[in-house]
DNA sequence: GGCAGAATAGAACGGTCGTTCTATTATTCT
DNA sequence: AGAATAATAGAACGACCGTTCTATTCTGCC
Protein backbone atom coordinates (compact mmCIF):
# COMPACT_ATOMS: atom_id res chain seq x y z
CA UNK A 1 0.00 0.00 0.00
CA UNK A 2 1.34 3.15 -1.13
CA UNK A 3 -0.87 5.56 0.54
CA UNK A 4 0.71 6.32 3.81
CA UNK A 5 -1.20 5.98 6.96
CA UNK A 6 -2.31 9.55 7.55
CA UNK A 7 -4.16 11.60 9.93
CA UNK A 8 -7.50 9.49 9.59
CA UNK A 9 -10.30 10.54 6.78
CA UNK A 10 -10.61 14.01 8.16
CA UNK A 11 -14.39 14.38 8.07
CA UNK A 12 -16.67 11.63 6.36
CA UNK A 13 -17.51 9.49 9.28
CA UNK A 14 -18.24 6.23 8.30
CA UNK A 15 -21.85 6.03 8.69
CA UNK A 16 -22.32 8.76 5.97
CA UNK A 17 -24.47 7.71 3.84
CA UNK A 18 -25.45 9.76 0.09
CA UNK A 19 -27.81 12.05 2.75
CA UNK A 20 -26.56 15.55 2.61
CA UNK A 21 -24.04 16.66 5.30
CA UNK A 22 -25.27 18.47 8.29
CA UNK A 23 -24.90 21.88 8.16
CA UNK A 24 -22.15 22.08 11.42
CA UNK A 25 -20.03 19.89 8.76
CA UNK A 26 -20.80 22.33 6.33
CA UNK A 27 -19.43 25.12 8.14
CA UNK A 28 -16.71 23.44 9.79
CA UNK A 29 -15.48 22.90 6.72
CA UNK A 30 -15.87 26.76 5.10
CA UNK A 31 -14.06 27.53 7.76
CA UNK A 32 -11.42 25.34 8.31
CA UNK A 33 -11.17 26.20 4.21
CA UNK A 34 -11.11 30.16 5.37
CA UNK A 35 -8.54 28.90 8.21
CA UNK A 36 -5.82 27.31 6.14
CA UNK A 37 -5.94 30.54 3.62
CA UNK A 38 -5.54 32.62 6.34
CA UNK A 39 -2.51 30.31 7.80
CA UNK A 40 -0.58 30.32 4.98
CA UNK A 41 0.13 34.27 4.85
CA UNK A 42 0.12 35.15 9.17
CA UNK A 43 1.30 31.37 9.99
CA UNK A 44 -0.38 29.09 12.25
CA UNK A 45 0.20 30.84 15.53
CA UNK A 46 -0.99 34.17 13.67
CA UNK A 47 -4.18 32.40 13.17
CA UNK A 48 -7.06 34.19 15.57
CA UNK A 49 -10.69 33.07 15.76
CA UNK A 50 -11.84 36.57 15.38
CA UNK A 51 -10.07 37.22 11.92
CA UNK A 52 -11.42 33.86 10.58
CA UNK A 53 -15.07 34.53 11.87
CA UNK A 54 -14.38 38.43 9.91
CA UNK A 55 -13.92 36.34 6.64
CA UNK A 56 -16.39 33.70 6.91
CA UNK A 57 -18.80 35.92 8.17
CA UNK A 58 -19.65 34.49 10.94
CA UNK A 59 -19.55 35.87 15.05
CA UNK A 60 -16.18 35.36 16.75
CA UNK A 61 -18.13 32.42 19.39
CA UNK A 62 -19.98 30.79 16.66
CA UNK A 63 -16.81 29.79 15.02
CA UNK A 64 -15.47 29.07 17.97
CA UNK A 65 -17.85 26.84 18.65
CA UNK A 66 -17.11 24.08 16.07
CA UNK A 67 -13.91 23.76 17.62
CA UNK A 68 -13.90 24.39 21.18
CA UNK A 69 -10.35 25.44 21.18
CA UNK A 70 -7.85 27.26 18.92
CA UNK A 71 -5.21 24.78 19.22
CA UNK A 72 -7.99 22.23 17.56
CA UNK A 73 -8.56 25.01 14.40
CA UNK A 74 -4.77 25.24 13.67
CA UNK A 75 -4.57 21.31 14.04
CA UNK A 76 -7.28 21.08 11.71
CA UNK A 77 -5.57 23.70 9.68
CA UNK A 78 -2.42 21.24 9.17
CA UNK A 79 -4.81 17.95 8.49
CA UNK A 80 -6.45 19.92 5.77
CA UNK A 81 -3.06 21.51 4.54
CA UNK A 82 -1.78 17.63 4.50
CA UNK A 83 -4.55 16.42 2.81
CA UNK A 84 -4.27 18.64 0.24
CA UNK A 85 -0.92 18.16 -0.21
CA UNK A 86 -0.96 14.83 -0.67
CA UNK A 87 -3.74 14.88 -3.13
CA UNK A 88 -1.80 17.23 -5.06
CA UNK A 89 1.67 16.15 -4.81
CA UNK A 90 1.67 12.41 -4.16
CA UNK A 91 -1.90 10.74 -5.67
CA UNK A 92 -1.14 12.01 -9.06
CA UNK A 93 2.77 9.58 -9.33
CA UNK A 94 0.57 6.18 -8.10
CA UNK A 95 -0.53 5.91 -11.82
CA UNK A 96 3.22 6.04 -13.08
CA UNK A 97 5.49 2.81 -13.14
CA UNK A 98 7.46 2.35 -9.61
CA UNK A 99 11.31 3.84 -9.82
CA UNK A 100 12.65 7.07 -11.37
CA UNK A 101 9.53 8.18 -13.14
CA UNK A 102 7.63 8.17 -9.71
CA UNK A 103 10.34 9.94 -8.03
CA UNK A 104 10.82 12.43 -10.91
CA UNK A 105 6.68 13.10 -11.42
CA UNK A 106 7.31 13.37 -6.73
CA UNK A 107 9.95 15.88 -7.06
CA UNK A 108 8.08 17.79 -10.12
CA UNK A 109 4.66 17.95 -8.43
CA UNK A 110 6.65 19.25 -5.25
CA UNK A 111 8.24 21.88 -7.33
CA UNK A 112 5.16 22.96 -8.76
CA UNK A 113 3.22 23.24 -5.79
CA UNK A 114 6.59 25.12 -3.74
CA UNK A 115 6.48 27.47 -7.02
CA UNK A 116 2.65 28.44 -6.00
CA UNK A 117 3.42 28.90 -2.59
CA UNK A 118 5.89 31.73 -3.67
CA UNK A 119 3.01 33.89 -3.27
CA UNK A 120 1.00 32.04 -0.43
CA UNK A 121 3.37 30.17 1.86
CA UNK A 122 3.93 26.75 3.08
CA UNK A 123 2.22 25.55 6.34
CA UNK A 124 5.25 23.48 6.85
CA UNK A 125 7.64 25.36 6.34
CA UNK A 126 6.51 28.39 8.16
CA UNK A 127 4.99 25.78 11.36
CA UNK A 128 8.10 24.12 11.94
CA UNK A 129 9.86 27.40 12.31
CA UNK A 130 6.95 28.51 14.67
CA UNK A 131 6.58 25.27 16.56
CA UNK A 132 9.77 23.69 16.80
CA UNK A 133 10.44 24.52 20.15
CA UNK A 134 7.22 24.72 21.39
CA UNK A 135 5.47 21.16 22.23
CA UNK A 136 1.96 20.31 22.12
CA UNK A 137 -0.76 18.94 20.06
CA UNK A 138 -0.01 21.42 17.07
CA UNK A 139 3.17 20.20 16.69
CA UNK A 140 2.61 16.69 16.70
CA UNK A 141 0.63 16.71 14.24
CA UNK A 142 2.97 19.15 12.02
CA UNK A 143 5.12 16.07 12.49
CA UNK A 144 3.18 13.32 11.76
CA UNK A 145 2.48 15.09 8.72
CA UNK A 146 5.68 16.11 7.54
CA UNK A 147 7.07 12.66 8.51
CA UNK A 148 4.51 10.82 6.58
CA UNK A 149 5.01 12.64 3.92
CA UNK A 150 8.79 12.28 4.00
CA UNK A 151 8.78 8.63 4.19
CA UNK A 152 6.26 8.37 0.93
CA UNK A 153 9.49 10.65 -0.79
CA UNK A 154 11.45 7.99 0.73
CA UNK A 155 9.81 4.93 -0.14
CA UNK A 156 9.68 5.95 -3.96
CA UNK A 157 13.14 6.89 -4.22
CA UNK A 158 14.15 3.16 -2.52
CA UNK A 159 11.47 1.46 -5.03
CA UNK A 160 13.82 3.53 -8.01
CA UNK A 161 16.91 1.81 -6.95
CA UNK A 162 15.39 -1.52 -6.38
CA UNK A 163 13.87 -0.81 -9.89
CA UNK A 164 17.58 -0.64 -10.91
CA UNK A 165 16.76 3.00 -11.16
CA UNK A 166 19.63 3.95 -9.54
CA UNK A 167 23.23 2.82 -8.31
CA UNK A 168 22.92 -0.29 -6.35
CA UNK A 169 24.80 1.72 -3.41
CA UNK A 170 22.75 4.33 -3.94
CA UNK A 171 22.12 6.10 -0.02
CA UNK A 172 18.18 7.22 -0.57
CA UNK A 173 18.58 9.01 2.76
CA UNK A 174 20.91 11.00 1.95
CA UNK A 175 18.75 11.84 -1.66
CA UNK A 176 15.90 12.59 0.02
CA UNK A 177 17.79 14.79 2.36
CA UNK A 178 19.58 17.00 -0.59
CA UNK A 179 16.21 16.92 -2.40
CA UNK A 180 14.39 18.25 0.84
CA UNK A 181 17.06 21.02 1.12
CA UNK A 182 16.34 21.93 -2.66
CA UNK A 183 13.12 22.61 -1.70
CA UNK A 184 13.82 24.61 1.14
CA UNK A 185 16.42 27.02 -0.62
CA UNK A 186 14.00 27.24 -3.07
CA UNK A 187 10.94 28.57 -0.95
CA UNK A 188 13.67 30.59 1.66
CA UNK A 189 15.41 32.68 -1.68
CA UNK A 190 12.47 33.20 -3.63
CA UNK A 191 9.95 33.97 -1.31
CA UNK A 192 11.80 35.56 1.59
CA UNK A 193 14.53 37.37 -0.60
CA UNK A 194 12.60 37.61 -3.71
CA UNK A 195 14.81 35.86 -6.02
CA UNK A 196 13.23 34.24 -9.39
CA UNK A 197 16.39 32.31 -9.87
CA UNK A 198 15.84 29.87 -7.27
CA UNK A 199 13.06 27.64 -9.07
CA UNK A 200 15.82 27.25 -11.72
CA UNK A 201 18.91 26.24 -9.13
CA UNK A 202 16.45 23.96 -7.68
CA UNK A 203 15.55 22.15 -10.82
CA UNK A 204 19.13 22.03 -11.74
CA UNK A 205 20.00 20.83 -8.32
CA UNK A 206 17.98 17.89 -8.76
CA UNK A 207 19.31 16.86 -11.86
CA UNK A 208 22.85 16.71 -9.93
CA UNK A 209 21.23 14.73 -7.42
CA UNK A 210 19.75 12.12 -9.99
CA UNK A 211 22.99 12.06 -12.29
CA UNK A 212 25.00 10.93 -9.17
CA UNK A 213 22.71 8.30 -8.31
CA UNK A 214 21.80 7.31 -11.23
CA UNK A 215 22.69 4.14 -12.68
CA UNK A 216 25.83 4.41 -14.94
CA UNK A 217 24.77 2.02 -17.07
CA UNK A 218 21.69 -0.07 -18.27
CA UNK A 219 20.66 -1.98 -15.38
CA UNK A 220 20.36 -5.78 -15.13
CA UNK A 221 16.20 -5.01 -16.22
CA UNK A 222 14.91 -2.79 -18.24
CA UNK A 223 16.81 -0.28 -19.10
CA UNK A 224 15.37 3.27 -19.59
CA UNK A 225 17.07 5.87 -21.17
CA UNK A 226 19.04 8.12 -18.59
CA UNK A 227 16.29 10.07 -17.16
CA UNK A 228 18.47 13.12 -16.14
CA UNK A 229 18.89 13.58 -20.00
CA UNK A 230 15.65 15.70 -20.36
CA UNK B 1 21.07 47.31 38.75
CA UNK B 2 20.31 45.02 36.65
CA UNK B 3 23.00 45.69 34.29
CA UNK B 4 24.57 42.54 33.04
CA UNK B 5 28.48 41.82 32.27
CA UNK B 6 28.83 41.41 28.36
CA UNK B 7 31.13 41.66 25.82
CA UNK B 8 33.03 44.93 26.32
CA UNK B 9 32.62 47.85 23.98
CA UNK B 10 30.21 46.34 21.79
CA UNK B 11 29.48 49.40 19.44
CA UNK B 12 32.77 51.29 20.62
CA UNK B 13 31.88 54.53 18.63
CA UNK B 14 34.34 56.72 16.48
CA UNK B 15 35.08 59.14 19.27
CA UNK B 16 35.07 56.68 22.11
CA UNK B 17 37.74 57.93 24.06
CA UNK B 18 38.79 54.83 26.83
CA UNK B 19 35.91 56.54 29.33
CA UNK B 20 33.48 53.89 30.00
CA UNK B 21 30.56 54.39 28.19
CA UNK B 22 27.52 55.91 29.47
CA UNK B 23 24.96 53.83 31.32
CA UNK B 24 22.81 54.09 29.21
CA UNK B 25 23.85 52.15 26.73
CA UNK B 26 25.36 49.26 28.95
CA UNK B 27 21.96 48.29 29.83
CA UNK B 28 20.84 48.47 26.00
CA UNK B 29 23.12 46.34 24.87
CA UNK B 30 22.38 44.10 27.88
CA UNK B 31 18.65 44.26 26.88
CA UNK B 32 19.52 43.57 23.58
CA UNK B 33 21.34 40.43 24.39
CA UNK B 34 18.65 39.08 26.30
CA UNK B 35 15.95 40.19 23.43
CA UNK B 36 17.94 38.16 21.36
CA UNK B 37 18.18 35.21 23.56
CA UNK B 38 14.39 34.94 24.07
CA UNK B 39 13.95 36.11 20.12
CA UNK B 40 15.71 32.49 19.40
CA UNK B 41 13.00 30.51 21.20
CA UNK B 42 9.59 32.52 20.92
CA UNK B 43 10.77 33.98 17.13
CA UNK B 44 10.84 37.92 16.81
CA UNK B 45 7.04 38.36 16.27
CA UNK B 46 6.69 36.31 19.47
CA UNK B 47 8.83 38.69 21.68
CA UNK B 48 7.42 41.10 24.24
CA UNK B 49 8.64 43.90 25.91
CA UNK B 50 7.08 42.64 28.99
CA UNK B 51 9.00 39.17 29.04
CA UNK B 52 12.13 41.24 28.13
CA UNK B 53 12.05 43.40 31.15
CA UNK B 54 11.12 40.61 33.28
CA UNK B 55 14.58 38.66 32.49
CA UNK B 56 16.53 41.58 32.80
CA UNK B 57 15.11 42.58 35.55
CA UNK B 58 13.62 45.98 35.04
CA UNK B 59 9.80 47.88 34.28
CA UNK B 60 8.10 47.51 30.86
CA UNK B 61 8.47 51.03 30.34
CA UNK B 62 12.00 50.98 31.51
CA UNK B 63 12.72 48.75 28.75
CA UNK B 64 11.12 49.70 26.13
CA UNK B 65 12.18 53.84 26.65
CA UNK B 66 15.59 52.67 25.51
CA UNK B 67 13.64 51.78 21.94
CA UNK B 68 10.58 53.84 21.67
CA UNK B 69 9.07 51.05 19.81
CA UNK B 70 8.72 46.90 19.99
CA UNK B 71 9.81 47.08 16.04
CA UNK B 72 13.40 49.21 17.19
CA UNK B 73 13.82 46.26 19.81
CA UNK B 74 13.27 43.81 17.38
CA UNK B 75 15.69 45.88 14.33
CA UNK B 76 18.35 45.72 17.10
CA UNK B 77 17.76 41.74 17.87
CA UNK B 78 18.74 40.90 14.11
CA UNK B 79 21.91 43.53 14.16
CA UNK B 80 22.98 41.98 16.72
CA UNK B 81 22.30 37.98 15.57
CA UNK B 82 23.99 39.12 12.40
CA UNK B 83 27.03 40.83 14.27
CA UNK B 84 27.76 37.53 16.29
CA UNK B 85 27.33 35.41 13.51
CA UNK B 86 30.04 37.44 11.40
CA UNK B 87 32.29 37.05 13.76
CA UNK B 88 32.20 33.87 14.59
CA UNK B 89 31.47 32.43 10.79
CA UNK B 90 33.49 34.67 8.48
CA UNK B 91 35.88 36.59 10.27
CA UNK B 92 38.03 33.98 11.37
CA UNK B 93 38.01 32.55 7.81
CA UNK B 94 39.75 35.71 6.69
CA UNK B 95 43.16 34.10 8.28
CA UNK B 96 42.99 31.21 6.22
CA UNK B 97 44.36 31.77 2.32
CA UNK B 98 41.81 32.51 -0.46
CA UNK B 99 40.32 29.60 -2.28
CA UNK B 100 38.84 26.20 -1.07
CA UNK B 101 40.06 26.41 2.30
CA UNK B 102 37.95 29.55 2.63
CA UNK B 103 35.05 27.74 1.40
CA UNK B 104 35.20 24.81 4.16
CA UNK B 105 35.82 26.57 6.77
CA UNK B 106 33.41 29.05 5.94
CA UNK B 107 31.01 25.77 5.34
CA UNK B 108 32.70 24.25 8.86
CA UNK B 109 31.77 27.08 10.93
CA UNK B 110 28.31 27.37 9.50
CA UNK B 111 27.81 24.19 10.21
CA UNK B 112 28.82 24.47 13.76
CA UNK B 113 26.89 27.30 14.30
CA UNK B 114 23.85 25.53 12.83
CA UNK B 115 24.17 22.80 14.81
CA UNK B 116 24.47 24.06 18.41
CA UNK B 117 21.52 26.48 16.83
CA UNK B 118 19.39 23.16 16.98
CA UNK B 119 18.83 23.77 20.88
CA UNK B 120 18.65 27.42 20.51
CA UNK B 121 17.13 28.46 16.74
CA UNK B 122 18.02 30.57 14.46
CA UNK B 123 17.04 33.93 13.97
CA UNK B 124 17.64 34.16 10.25
CA UNK B 125 15.71 31.06 9.47
CA UNK B 126 13.10 31.75 12.18
CA UNK B 127 12.34 35.28 10.87
CA UNK B 128 12.49 34.58 7.46
CA UNK B 129 9.60 32.29 8.27
CA UNK B 130 7.73 34.97 9.64
CA UNK B 131 8.68 37.68 7.70
CA UNK B 132 8.41 36.37 4.17
CA UNK B 133 4.80 38.14 3.72
CA UNK B 134 5.53 40.94 6.13
CA UNK B 135 6.88 44.04 4.92
CA UNK B 136 8.59 46.57 7.37
CA UNK B 137 11.55 47.38 9.09
CA UNK B 138 12.05 44.59 10.69
CA UNK B 139 12.16 42.51 7.19
CA UNK B 140 14.59 44.89 5.81
CA UNK B 141 16.95 44.64 8.53
CA UNK B 142 16.73 40.41 7.91
CA UNK B 143 16.65 40.83 4.67
CA UNK B 144 19.75 42.94 4.24
CA UNK B 145 21.60 40.26 6.88
CA UNK B 146 20.46 37.67 4.97
CA UNK B 147 22.07 39.34 1.39
CA UNK B 148 25.29 40.35 3.43
CA UNK B 149 26.37 36.87 4.34
CA UNK B 150 24.84 35.21 1.29
CA UNK B 151 27.42 37.85 -0.59
CA UNK B 152 30.47 36.64 1.34
CA UNK B 153 29.70 33.11 1.02
CA UNK B 154 29.09 33.54 -2.96
CA UNK B 155 32.44 35.79 -3.57
CA UNK B 156 34.50 33.16 -1.31
CA UNK B 157 33.69 30.26 -3.66
CA UNK B 158 34.29 32.52 -6.50
CA UNK B 159 37.12 33.32 -5.11
CA UNK B 160 37.88 29.28 -5.10
CA UNK B 161 37.28 28.69 -9.04
CA UNK B 162 39.48 32.06 -9.58
CA UNK B 163 42.30 30.26 -7.67
CA UNK B 164 41.51 27.30 -10.03
CA UNK B 165 40.34 25.52 -6.79
CA UNK B 166 37.05 24.56 -8.40
CA UNK B 167 36.71 23.99 -12.48
CA UNK B 168 36.28 27.03 -14.52
CA UNK B 169 32.57 26.28 -15.85
CA UNK B 170 31.58 26.16 -12.07
CA UNK B 171 28.29 27.90 -11.42
CA UNK B 172 29.28 29.43 -8.05
CA UNK B 173 25.79 30.73 -7.82
CA UNK B 174 24.65 27.37 -7.71
CA UNK B 175 26.90 25.89 -5.26
CA UNK B 176 26.05 28.18 -3.02
CA UNK B 177 22.21 27.66 -3.31
CA UNK B 178 22.72 23.79 -2.82
CA UNK B 179 25.00 24.97 0.47
CA UNK B 180 22.05 26.73 1.67
CA UNK B 181 19.56 24.36 1.02
CA UNK B 182 22.06 21.35 3.04
CA UNK B 183 21.73 24.43 5.94
CA UNK B 184 18.52 24.26 6.00
CA UNK B 185 17.58 20.80 5.67
CA UNK B 186 19.69 19.83 8.92
CA UNK B 187 18.37 22.69 10.77
CA UNK B 188 14.38 21.65 9.82
CA UNK B 189 15.28 17.74 10.64
CA UNK B 190 17.36 17.80 13.73
CA UNK B 191 15.75 20.57 15.19
CA UNK B 192 11.87 19.98 14.10
CA UNK B 193 12.32 16.64 13.17
CA UNK B 194 14.76 15.31 15.88
CA UNK B 195 16.83 13.47 13.59
CA UNK B 196 20.55 13.83 14.74
CA UNK B 197 21.49 11.81 11.52
CA UNK B 198 20.83 15.42 9.79
CA UNK B 199 24.30 16.23 10.48
CA UNK B 200 26.31 14.06 8.69
CA UNK B 201 23.95 14.02 5.75
CA UNK B 202 25.11 17.92 5.74
CA UNK B 203 27.99 17.07 5.69
CA UNK B 204 27.73 14.60 3.23
CA UNK B 205 26.15 16.78 0.54
CA UNK B 206 28.82 19.10 1.01
CA UNK B 207 31.72 16.65 -0.23
CA UNK B 208 29.06 15.85 -2.99
CA UNK B 209 28.88 19.83 -3.97
CA UNK B 210 32.77 20.00 -3.81
CA UNK B 211 33.40 16.90 -5.36
CA UNK B 212 31.62 17.82 -8.69
CA UNK B 213 32.19 21.58 -8.64
CA UNK B 214 35.96 20.79 -7.99
CA UNK B 215 39.22 21.12 -10.74
CA UNK B 216 39.35 17.23 -11.92
CA UNK B 217 43.22 17.56 -12.35
CA UNK B 218 45.51 19.80 -10.66
CA UNK B 219 44.96 23.45 -11.34
CA UNK B 220 47.79 25.76 -13.15
CA UNK B 221 48.70 27.06 -9.95
CA UNK B 222 49.94 25.84 -7.34
CA UNK B 223 47.96 22.83 -6.71
CA UNK B 224 46.90 21.84 -3.19
CA UNK B 225 45.69 18.07 -2.37
CA UNK B 226 41.57 17.70 -3.28
CA UNK B 227 40.34 18.96 -0.49
CA UNK B 228 37.16 17.32 -0.44
CA UNK B 229 39.41 14.01 0.73
CA UNK B 230 39.59 14.99 3.68
C1' DG C 1 28.22 69.14 46.50
C1' DG C 2 24.87 70.44 43.70
C1' DC C 3 22.53 70.76 39.47
C1' DA C 4 20.84 69.36 34.68
C1' DG C 5 19.46 65.69 32.33
C1' DA C 6 19.29 60.91 31.60
C1' DA C 7 17.35 56.59 33.27
C1' DT C 8 13.80 54.11 35.29
C1' DA C 9 9.34 52.92 37.72
C1' DG C 10 4.53 52.73 38.03
C1' DA C 11 0.03 53.37 36.72
C1' DA C 12 -3.11 53.71 33.16
C1' DC C 13 -5.25 53.42 28.32
C1' DG C 14 -7.01 51.23 24.36
C1' DG C 15 -6.67 47.21 21.85
C1' DT C 16 -6.82 42.21 20.72
C1' DC C 17 -6.86 37.79 22.15
C1' DG C 18 -9.08 33.09 23.63
C1' DT C 19 -12.71 31.65 26.19
C1' DT C 20 -17.24 31.39 28.77
C1' DC C 21 -22.01 32.15 29.46
C1' DT C 22 -26.62 33.02 28.10
C1' DA C 23 -30.10 33.67 24.86
C1' DT C 24 -31.96 33.09 20.36
C1' DT C 25 -32.48 31.08 15.97
C1' DA C 26 -32.13 27.29 12.69
C1' DT C 27 -32.08 22.51 11.69
C1' DT C 28 -33.24 17.72 12.14
C1' DC C 29 -36.09 13.84 13.41
C1' DT C 30 -40.48 11.61 14.57
C1' DA D 1 -46.20 20.18 12.93
C1' DG D 2 -43.91 20.05 16.91
C1' DA D 3 -40.42 18.67 19.95
C1' DA D 4 -35.49 17.91 20.63
C1' DT D 5 -31.28 19.41 19.48
C1' DA D 6 -27.71 21.71 16.99
C1' DA D 7 -25.91 26.10 15.47
C1' DT D 8 -25.02 30.75 16.11
C1' DA D 9 -24.94 35.56 18.14
C1' DG D 10 -23.77 38.78 21.52
C1' DA D 11 -21.95 40.42 25.58
C1' DA D 12 -18.61 40.00 28.97
C1' DC D 13 -14.22 38.47 31.39
C1' DG D 14 -9.46 38.22 32.32
C1' DA D 15 -5.04 38.26 30.39
C1' DC D 16 -1.52 40.23 27.79
C1' DC D 17 0.03 43.47 24.50
C1' DG D 18 2.48 48.10 22.96
C1' DT D 19 2.41 52.62 24.19
C1' DT D 20 1.91 57.06 26.88
C1' DC D 21 2.24 59.93 30.77
C1' DT D 22 3.95 61.45 35.08
C1' DA D 23 6.81 61.13 38.88
C1' DT D 24 10.94 59.62 40.98
C1' DT D 25 15.66 58.13 41.22
C1' DC D 26 20.15 58.03 39.63
C1' DT D 27 24.48 59.63 36.74
C1' DG D 28 27.60 62.51 34.93
C1' DC D 29 29.65 67.01 34.90
C1' DC D 30 31.15 71.72 36.92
Amino acid sequence: MPTAELPPKTFALPDAQERPPPKGQQTRVAIVQVALRLATQVGLEGLSIGAVAEVVGMSKSGVFAHFGAREELQISVVREYFRQFEQEVFAPVLALERGLPRVQALFSNWMDRVAREIQSGCIFISGAAEFDDRPGAVRDALVASVKTWFAALLRAIVQAREAGHLRADADCQQMAFEIHGLILALHFEARFLDDPGAIDRANKGFLHILSRHAAAVGPPGAAPTPPYAG
